[in-house]
RNA sequence: GCCUCGGUGGCGGAAUUGGUAGACGCGCUGGACUCAAAAUCCAGUGUCGAAAGACGUGUCGGUUCGAUUCCGACCCGAGGUACCA
């Protein structure tokens, strides 16, 4: 045993035992084991951008340390890893280096590994998956085609940024402030065809079956919730001509008890109504095309000022048969619903402000008891339910009377129901980039698109492609385009969207269970694996990712190749990792981030942080706040370092130990130290008494090969009773956290076990042999080792064998609570005067209520406090406090 | 904008879910060791106050014997917002 802690020789030392071992590697179980639980637990897969960042580190230590627990319990643990390989940043990188997006993927995924290794994790790394890699995405093909049989897959138009300068399709993220990135034009709105998934279609389930998954967070839920969107209300049916032709302007309403409230329509840019009138009417097209230009985002959508113009055409209210202008908004999203609202300025805060912006009359019609409308500003009442009024002959209808009325009556005329909407959207998932899953469509003039016979699949992607920035290089590939029409035989040209990464990762946890199956997307195996024990990843995904693969599951489980209805059990969404975020504009809307590792700070001679520059020309860099951790926003941290300075037990003990894992971290230098000095004071204080432990251990595994306290022990000196007393209630604590994953209070109860175990011992305990001293600090030691093990496994594996513990660490149990080691005979109580704490009171465990409160009332603080006045009553709270009102 | 979550000492956080606010650690201060420094060890450390005590969990208000915890309004921060993953 080393003198000094020295993290990088036990770390290699306990890994290579492990990979000895196998310890990691997961089988199903046969003979006496086959009783034994499974417990998988899966943490979101990474995608390989270069090297780990902290959240890497942060969530594979969480999914590491419920691995070790788990199977400290007993079950036969499965922890796979895998690659989410295909994707944007390895085409940004091609750009950047000229270097083809496969390369610089494998590249760093071998270079990720090395990493994921060096920190420990036990790892079955013999069910390694990459998406980019042919048999795995030619399951994505597989099941697309399969889906667009069912009529799950089907093709219509959506609408894309359009970098013009580029002449490509640019992501969201690559449009800052309305321009392209790269070239600092303007964007444009272009509707292209692609192919979507039917993902509405199960609406009902995904929400329905949110109540059968009390393993989730309930925030995660009702964001998924939210997001689904179901909502009841009305169709109503607005008539109109358009050159001679009878049409009917649709509209969806939550608030069908406010259509005599009416005012106005409006209609979105893209709406036949609006390309009409903008036919003769310059400015209205003006108007239109800007509206075409600007963000696709909800986000800005939702936060632009609410223009409008109005068209000069008019519809007919289908109940008054008044004449309703209508206008464009640009507001209004061609996406939802069939592009068009009602205008309701009186009830609606939007139509509100619209109706104030354009002078368009507001007529209240619902009354909210005893409150006084005024047009001159929006009170968020306005927009509550009520009764109706100036409504004619649906006047003092309540909510849900008024509403059932007017939809019977619009059903009588055939201009509208009732209908369930949801907010939710098909799911579009055509790329038109090049380092995605090729989409097996094959188009042909003749047949248009027609699907790539199964065996033909997978289409692989060529590799060795570089993108340039002009859109998707599959389409300058002479020997990817070319092919044959399946249905006709005539030369035909191969599709070359990709699909979105989403799909990838929509399934590749059922893979895990099945890596080498070549002959079907999913085996046997699947049954026993899954579904998922428990899933661990970041909040990011709490609604698009964990609602894509919800949804594929279903779709599996409807095409008979799984049977269970949802993919993950217990669900952890852990914090994310943020840091401050510092860059530089470079006008034309160009953005460079610059990494905080490089920035200094500026600060002010009171120590307050003025500003900020870059450390490599000391010029000021602007800040942009605090955020996730990101390779957009170059405000990453690399591990890296801290292993090789600390090693993979600092560093995994420092996370757990900075943060419950489910609320953000903000990074910070600062800590790192105080987790390495924790695991250096650990290692000397079990050199110090080695020779002590080591002979109880043998001593010990004569008599039983047991980890706990003897019995013929348990009658011990009061110094070392109160220490088994400590340690007893720190475990007691800690096995309560560990299993409500509060992993910072495992870390700091590993603390207190040692500081306990240091403030019981001293020097004299180490003259005599065997003494029940000895046995207590045996038991301890040994407790504190399984405790930390799950956090810190390599110096808990060192330190096990060392000591002369029984057996590897790996395979010891968590240590059981003894209960006899808490009892005590006295316990100190809370006392309170009106709920302030005025003292203690210390009374025999077993004392009555009666006893304590007569205690508490001629108690002389409660006297004093009291001041003479008599006692109104007593709240006795057992083992915890009594509280006297005066 | 909308949906969701969070806000506690100088800092990260704890408080077993309505019962001693600040566990554990970082930082800081003082001391020991050292020729000296680092490392290590010991002690102190919410604010005000000499003390008794008062105040204190983003702000304001409410419920309760008692509120960091429950309710209402607001402020600030983070995540998502459908082509970042």
């Amino acid at each position: 045993m080393e003198s000094v802690y020295n993290p990088q020789v036990i770390e290699r030392e306990a890994q290579s035992a492990w990979d000895r071992a196998g310890a990691a590697r997961a089988k199903e179980p046969t003979g006496a084991d086959a009783g034994r639980p499974k417990f998988y637990c899966l943490c979101m897969f990474p995608y390989p951008s270069g090297k780990l960042h902290m959240g890497h580190v942060r969530n594979y230590t969480i999914g590491d340390v419920m691995s070790r627990f788990h199977r400290m319990r007993g079950f036969n643990v499965l922890q796979p890893m895998g690659w989410d390989a295909f994707g944007l940043p390895a085409e940004n990188a091609a750009m950047a280096n000229k270097v083809p997006p496969a390369k610089w993927t494998y590249d760093n995924i071998a270079y990720m590994k090395k990493q994921l290794k060096s920190l420990g994790f036990a790892i079955d790394w013999d069910r390694e998956l990459a998406t980019c890699k042919p048999d795995y995405y030619r399951w994505n093909q597989w099941l697309f085609l399969r889906m667009l049989e069912k009529g799950l897959v089907y093709r219509k138009s959506g609408v894309v940024n359009w970098d013009p300068v580029d002449q490509t399709v640019l992501a969201n993220e690559q449009v800052i402030d309305g321009r392209g990135w790269r070239t600092g034009a303007v964007i444009e709105k272009r509707e292209i065809p692609m192919y979507y998934m039917r993902i509405t279609g199960y609406a009902d389930e995904l929400l329905g079956s949110l109540d059968t998954l009390s393993g989730w967070p309930e925030r995660v839920k009702t964001m998924q919730a939210n997001w689904i969107g179901k909502s009841h209300g009305v169709t109503i049916g607005f008539p109109y001509e358009l050159n001679g032709e009878k049409k009917v302007l649709r509209v969806f309403t939550t608030r069908a008890d406010t259509l005599m409230g009416v005012t106005f329509c409006a209609v979105a840019p893209e709406h036949a109504m609006a390309t009409h009138a903008a036919r003769d009417n310059a400015k209205l097209a003006a108007f239109v095309d800007e509206c075409k230009r600007g963000s696709v985002m909800e986000a800005d959508l939702a936060q632009m000022d609410k223009k409008g113009m109005p068209t000069g055409l008019y519809a007919t209210h289908p109940l008054t048969g008044e004449k309703v202008e209508v206008w464009v908004g640009n507001y209004v999203l061609i996406t939802y619903g069939e592009g068009a609202v009602m205008g309701v300025p009186a009830h609606d805060e939007r139509d509100f402000a619209f109706a104030k912006k354009y002078g368009l009359a507001i007529k209240p019609v619902i009354d909210v008891t005893g409150k006084p409308y005024s047009l001159d500003a929006w009170q968020p009442w306005y927009a509550d339910h009520g009764v109706c009024k100036n409504s004619s002959k649906y006047n003092d209808l309540d909510f849900n009377q008024s509403v059932d009325a007017i939809a019977a009556d619009l059903k009588a005329l055939a201009l509208g129901e009732k209908q369930v909407t949801w907010r939710l959207r098909d799911w579009g998932i055509s790329r038109q980039r090049y380092w995605g899953t090729p989409i097996p469509i094959i188009n042909c003039a003749d047949c248009g698109a027609v699907p790539v016979p199964d065996d033909q699949l997978p289409v692989v992607l060529p590799e060795d492609c570089v993108p340039d920035g002009s859109g998707n290089p599959l389409n300058k590939r002479e020997d990817f385009l070319a092919c044959h029409c399946p249905k006709c035989g005539k030369p035909a040209r191969r599709e070359t969207d990709t699909m979105d990464t989403f799909v990838d990762s929509s399934w590749y946890y059922t893979r895990y269970a099945c890596p080498d199956q070549n002959s079907a997307m999913v085996d046997d195996r699947a049954a026993y694996w899954l579904p998922v024990d428990q899933y661990i990843g970041g909040i990011e995904h709490a609604i698009l990712h964990l609602l894509y693969s919800r949804f594929w599951t279903k779709v599996m489980r409807d095409l008979g190749l799984v049977k269970f209805d949802e993919p993950f059990v217990k669900l952890l969404t852990q914090g994310m990792v943020l840091n401050d975020i510092f860059y530089r504009k470079a006008g034309e809307g160009r953005i460079t981030y610059y990494n905080p590792a490089d920035v200094d700070f500026v600060s002010d001679a009171a120590g307050n942080r003025t500003g900020a520059v870059l450390r490599s020309d000391g010029q000021p860099v602007e800040t942009d706040g605090i955020g996730t951790m990101s390779k957009s926003k170059n405000n990453g941290i690399d591990p890296q370092n801290l292993i090789e300075q600390y090693g993979a037990d600092t560093a995994r003990f420092f996370m757990m130990f900075t943060s419950p894992p489910e609320q953000t971290l903000e990074w910070s230098d600062a800590g790192v130290d105080g987790s390495y000095r924790f695991l250096r004071r650990l290692w000397a204080f079990a050199q110090q008494w080695l020779p002590v432990i080591a002979e109880e251990s043998a001593r010990h595994s004569e008599a039983s090969p047991g980890y706990d306290f003897p019995a013929d022990l348990a009658n011990t000196s009061p110094r070392h009773a109160a220490l088994r007393r400590e340690v007893h209630a720190i475990l007691k604590q800690a096995t309560f956290d560990i299993q409500r994953n509060q992993f910072n209070t495992v870390a700091s109860a590993a603390m207190k076990l040692l500081n306990a175990q240091n403030t019981a011992m001293d020097i004299s305990d180490s003259m005599s042999g065997g003494s029940p001293a000895h046995a207590a600090l045996h038991e301890s030691f040994s407790i504190l080792l399984r405790v930390l093990y799950p956090i810190t496994p390599h110096i808990c594996h060192a330190l096990w064998k060392d000591l002369g513990y029984a057996g590897e660490i790996l395979d010891a149990p968590w240590p059981e609570v003894d209960e006899t080691a808490l009892r005590q005979d006295e316990i100190q109580l809370v006392l309170q005067v009106n709920g302030k704490m005025r003292g203690h009171l210390t009374v025999a465990s077993n004392a009555t209520r009666e006893h304590i409160e007569a205690l508490a009332v001629s108690n002389e603080a409660v006297q004093r406090h009291g001041e003479g006045r008599p006692v109104k009553k007593t709240i006795v709270v057992p083992g915890k406090l009594v509280n006297v009102v005066v």
